[in-house]
DNA sequence: GAGTAACA
DNA sequence: TACC
């Protein structure tokens, strides 16, 4: 059996009306931006975070959380995920790529709720809509090595990531794995995207800060700690 | 190499 | 950095 399914934290976490928000180095107004990378700190308000949680939870109750492995290896990511829209970003060992059904249920995926399509379009400007969100759910010790997010068949539209929970350190690079890192602190709320030159930059998560957020307190014995959304176009168009 | 283990 |  993989890890816990997601489904009772979102649930749980939903019924809490109090999401805290981490302590900053810096108060950042409007987004930050260094080739193509942006990073729009506290984007959606504790209350946008909790509503948002309630479409999470409907979409987990359709397409329970999975355990992705490695091509070849098959090895486990540390991370569970789930998608919802057209298409959903499955791994296993005959490889990555995105495929319309819900690998254990076989069923679609659930539709990208309207609130995701929302944030779309106020931060990828005239790019398509998004057809995939491939939500991970991030135990206390579970990690994102680097990686390009390049499955994809058009990359003209960014990337769109969306932080929820404890607060991540984040890597983004460059297009070849050795190009020198910027390091980010990823908090619940935060919306990250990569476009641009950007697009194709390595980029991973290299650690969960455990208990900043009273988001991911509640759900301790679950072990999720983090969830993030990522947004994305697949097709070209 | 969307993985881990071993290393200095 | 090595692994398979």
């Amino acid at each position: 059996m993989g890890p816990q399914p997601a489904a009772a934290y979102v649930l749980h976490a939903f019924a809490r009306t109090a999401v805290s928000q981490v302590s900053r180095d810096q108060p950042t107004p409007g987004f930050t931006q260094n080739r193509g990378a942006r990073h729009y700190p506290d984007f959606l308000k504790p209350k946008d975070q909790i509503v948002l949680l309630s479409d999470i939870a409907a979409v987990v109750r359709a397409a329970p959380s999975f355990q992705p492995t490695m091509p070849r290896t098959g090895k486990p990511f540390s991370v569970a995920m789930t998608n919802c829209g057209p298409l959903g970003w499955v791994s296993d060992t005959k490889g990555y790529r995105y495929q319309a059904q819900h690998p254990r249920t076989g069923q679609p995926w659930p539709a990208l709720p309207k609130r995701l399509m929302d944030i779309w379009r106020a931060v990828a400007g005239s790019a398509s809509e998004p057809e995939a969100c491939l939500i991970n759910f991030y135990s206390a010790t579970a990690k994102m090595g680097s990686h390009q997010d390049r499955d994809e068949a058009d990359f003209s539209a960014p990337v769109v990531s969306i932080s929820l929970g404890d607060t991540a350190k984040f890597h983004v690079g460059g297009p070849k794995r050795t190009d020198p890192k910027t390091r980010y602190e990823l908090c619940s709320g935060d919306v990250f995207v990569l476009g641009g030159e950007a697009r194709l930059a390595f980029h991973g998560i290299d650690r969960i800060h455990a208990g900043t957020s009273a988001l991911a307190l509640e759900e301790i014995e679950l072990g999720c700690r983090r969830i993030n959304l990522t947004l994305r176009r697949v097709t070209a168009g």
